[in-house]
DNA sequence: TAGATTGTTAATCGATTAACAATC
DNA sequence: TAGATTGTTAATCGATTAACAATC
């Protein structure tokens, strides 16, 4: 088994089955087949097994695959034991919410510092973190080295933000302005959250049902 | 042109579309080709016009689109003009930055009400609305015909609620529990945001970079 | 051994890209 | 008319599904 390319559509699905396994290793299951587990996700079971051979198969023939081990091994394909540092821009309501409704540990990453430029809030503190100045930006990073950027900023500001943070080590963001980032340096990755293009998508949804 | 049914990856592409066309009508631009919309959206030219053929092309040969008739005629494809009942479950920090954060008139939608289970909120407010107890839920379906409902409960609820949901007439859900519904009515339209699954799907990029 | 289910190859399906005739 | 760019068909590419031999 080499460095094989994983296409995006698996990609996709591996936090899905991360969180099934998550739920049969919880109702106490122990062993389960690709016929089981596509009827549960709503999958097929030839793609489930595709899938799961792009990293080399660990099921057994005639039994199936034994959940809690391959939930562990779809984690550390994950890197949810990583401890990913990550730095959150933007403590507006959104930001907020982020910052404490997310469980960044769960998914190996660690939420290390919020920035927002508004000074009534710098100081206060979200999600046990102190909200700290914009300007704060270049000697925290260049002493705790983040890796990941959530920014949630107006989109007039994100671009800008991003090539500082580029020019600052960082080299992922998970995006939630309402911009799609231009960024030429192939090795940094975007994970783009357009909220917006999911209502209107569901909305297209509803309106098209009416049509028929 | 007849009811040709559209892809996922199409109907997907559509917001995007939007998005940039809003913006390209900003900066004043009156038309556009599809190399160049392609090279800023960075898609390929063929994948534009092959989109924009699924509703019957409408540009015009050697000239173009017309950037502020193509953005209207997608407004109308994803509904932007229509004024569909939202409903919004679960005021907590999540429930009320989604209620408060998304534009839900600029996506054809109204957020007409929201509902949490804690009394100790009802009454209380957000985005202009009282936060109303479960309770209501029936006779206010029944007197507004809210169409979608928006779910920012914990996951160990959500199915439960979905169900109860379907039977007051909801036929969309934008789903920000962490639970794939499971719903056999095939008028019951899905849009699952994860954003443990977003974040997952950064890390794993991020965790991969690094062995290479 | 017989039954079950994987791993893996082959077939199918769908989406994207390329090409070019139509036409503004 | 000549140049440009669409609409649309054909070719390619990739992902999903089906099938089956390997094997637990």
């Amino acid at each position: 088994m080499g460095k094989q390319v994983i296409s995006t559509p698996v990609i996709r699905r591996l936090p899905r089955y991360y969180r099934f396994l998550g739920e049969l290793e919880q109702e106490g299951l122990e062993r389960i087949s690709s016929r089981e587990l596509a009827l549960r996700m709503g999958f097929s079971a030839s793609q489930i097994r595709q899938d799961f051979n792009c990293f080399g198969g660990f099921g057994q023939q005639g039994y199936g695959y034994q959940v809690v081990e391959l939930r562990k091994i779809i984690g550390d394909i994950l890197g949810v034991h990583e401890n990913t540092g990550v730095i959150l821009i933007g403590a507006g309501n959104l930001g907020k919410t982020i910052a404490s409704h997310v469980d960044f540990q769960k998914r190996g990453c660690k939420l290390i510092a919020v920035f927002d430029d508004n000074p009534l809030i710098q100081g206060t503190s979200t999600a046990g973190l102190t909200i700290m100045p914009m300007e704060s930006l270049e000697s925290f990073c260049k002493q705790h080295c983040p890796q990941v950027a959530v920014l949630c900023i107006p989109k007039n500001a994100a671009q800008q933000l991003a090539d500082r943070l580029i020019n600052l080590g960082i080299s992922g963001f998970w995006n939630f302005s309402h911009f799609d980032l231009k960024i030429n340096n192939p090795d940094v990755i975007v994970e783009n959250v357009h909220l917006g293009d999911s209502l209107m998508t569901l909305a297209y949804c509803m309106h098209r049902k009416e049509e028929n």
